[in-house]
Formats: structure tokens, sequence, C-alpha cells
DNA sequence: GCAAGATGTAATGGTTGATATTACAATGAT
DNA sequence: ATCATTGTAATATCAACCATTACATCTTGC
């Protein structure tokens, strides 16, 4: 199983309430047409990055906004905020080993200490890459004239 | 969304195969009522197993053997070997950004190598755990008389 | 006030992948 | 040949993702 597109639509919302936050005002409608999502989507993942503090969203008249710098903004962060894993464990363990055989009764204490060991590994790289890495990326290609 | 059970339901079945090897003929049954999942399951990740050469399989007669030395046999090597990852990307991507936006027709290649840097983070560690050492804490559990 | 433009959210449906289960042909040892 | 077993197809259930429609609610501007 692959983690679900809204950890890459997030990350896409955030790069483009950053870009475009003096020129437009950033609807889920605007960020919508970028992403070639439904609104609704959208939506949703405001809510979950407001909840999670990194945003701000205005009713009524609209519009939503960073609030904090993109260097605190981690795409840990992000994965956090919008990827909601169950007791927040990567690996999904199979519920009911048979504890009538030495291995089925043990195979869960010895595994756990050792997923988790992954499942950090692939969260301090996470934490490593912030907001500001990815504007830095889009700076040096919009400003080189590449695209 | 989480990593398929089939991962550590892996796991298991190559502890099983190890430790019962000696006492125990390994059928797919065998296997099932340690894990306690339907033998159907255990079929098909034995094949997979298999076609990574990581354990033989004896059509007719029946059992399963691990055919590499449980030192050489890495939880990265069992995790490739079930987990069927589409094109070996663990982040699935939102298809279709918007190429009129900077940012939609950017984002793909900005996030490209920093999420891989992230999977081969997590690769990487996968790749530093390996049967043996579910067997040693096993053998210590065991052998404490513990459980 | 109230119209207009947004957000928040509920409800519904299609699609995909995981897991369970039944069934049965093919295999190989005895 | 029998029998236990593997390999695999077919089918069903279930959960999660994503899309979409609909509408109540909110704010601002007039």
């Amino acid at each position: 199983m692959q983690i679900s597109s809204r950890f890459t639509i997030a990350i896409h919302m955030l790069t483009c309430m950053e870009t475009f936050k003096e020129e437009y005002k950033i609807t889920s409608d605007f960020l919508a047409s970028s992403i070639n999502v439904n609104p609704v989507i959208i939506r949703r993942i405001l809510s979950q990055l407001k909840d999670a503090g990194l945003i701000e969203v205005k009713r009524g008249t609209g519009g939503a906004a960073i609030i904090q710098p993109p260097e605190k903004i981690t795409f840990l962060d992000v994965y956090r905020a919008v990827e909601c894993i169950e007791e927040n464990t990567l690996f999904h363990f199979h519920e009911n080993p048979n504890p009538e055989c030495p291995v089925g009764r043990n195979i869960h204490n010895i595994l756990d200490d050792k997923l988790i060991r992954v499942q950090e590994a692939m969260e301090r790289e996470l934490k490593a890459i912030t907001l500001a890495d990815v504007m830095d990326d889009l700076e040096k290609i919009l400003r080189g004239g590449q695209q």
C-alpha cells in the first residue's frame, strides 16, 4: 500500500499558498485548479492543515494562508496532519497470532521495536525536509527561466 | 495508509520455518494455524517468497524451507517480495497537476528526489534488520523461560 | 438587511486493494 | 492409485480513497 496522495496534495497546496500569497486570494477553487482535484478534497485537507496549526482559513470572505515560517514547516508536520494512520503505526500487524505457538505468542513483541526503528528512520528524513526547501527549488527553476 | 500485514505475516512465516524446521513439516496449514489467517493467504505469500529466492516449496509432498542463511535475509528482501508497490514508489502522487500553473507543472520534479530520499531512509533501515535478529530475540525469550 | 462568494460538512457512489473463503486441478511420495 | 499438499481461479466482504452534489453557515460590501 502506498501513502495516500493527500500528502503530496498538501505539499502542493502549501507551495501554492506561499507562491501566490501576494497575487491571489487562495480559495479552495483556486487550489483545486492548480492541483486538479475536487475543491471539497482541498477543503478537507485545508481543515487538517488548520487543525495542525500550519495555516489559517478565513470563513465567509474566504482565503487560506500559512501562519508558520516555511523553514519551520517540515514534511513530517504535513504528513502527520493529513495521514490519519491508526495509532501512528506505519506497519499493519496481523491481529491474532496463535498464543499456543511459541512464535505466535512472541512475534509481536519481537517485531515491535524493529518496526518502530524503521518508522523512525522514515520520520527523521521527513523531518529534515521543509517547505522552504521546496520554495528554494521552485524559485531556482522559475528564475532560471527553465519552465 | 499502512503497509499491509502481508509483511509481518511473511516475517512470521519465515520465523516459524526456521524455528520448526527440524520438528515439523512446514505446510501452509501449519503456518496458517500459527498466524491465524487462511491457508490460501499463506500460499500466496509462500509463492512470493519463493519467487524472491528466499525459500523453496515442495509440491505434492508439501513443505516449505528457507534456502538462505537467516543472516542474509533482510527485512528489505521480505518487504520487496510481498509488497507489490507500484513502480517501487512509497508515495502516491496526485496524477494531473495543472501544467498552466507554475507550481503545478514543476511540483512533481521538485518533490521526486525528496520523496525518494525518505523512501531510501526507510529501506536502509529495513535492510539493516535480518531474520537472524528475530531468531536471536526469540531464542533469548524461549531460553529465558519467560514465555 | 441581504445578495454574493466562501467555507464546512454530510451524503452518496465508484474504484481499488486487502483479506477470507470455497473449490478444484495438478503434483509427487508411498 | 491414493492421499496430502500446492497452485490458482473465482467470488465475497470490507475499508479507504477520491469524486461529486448539495446545502447550511459565515463574512463582507452594498
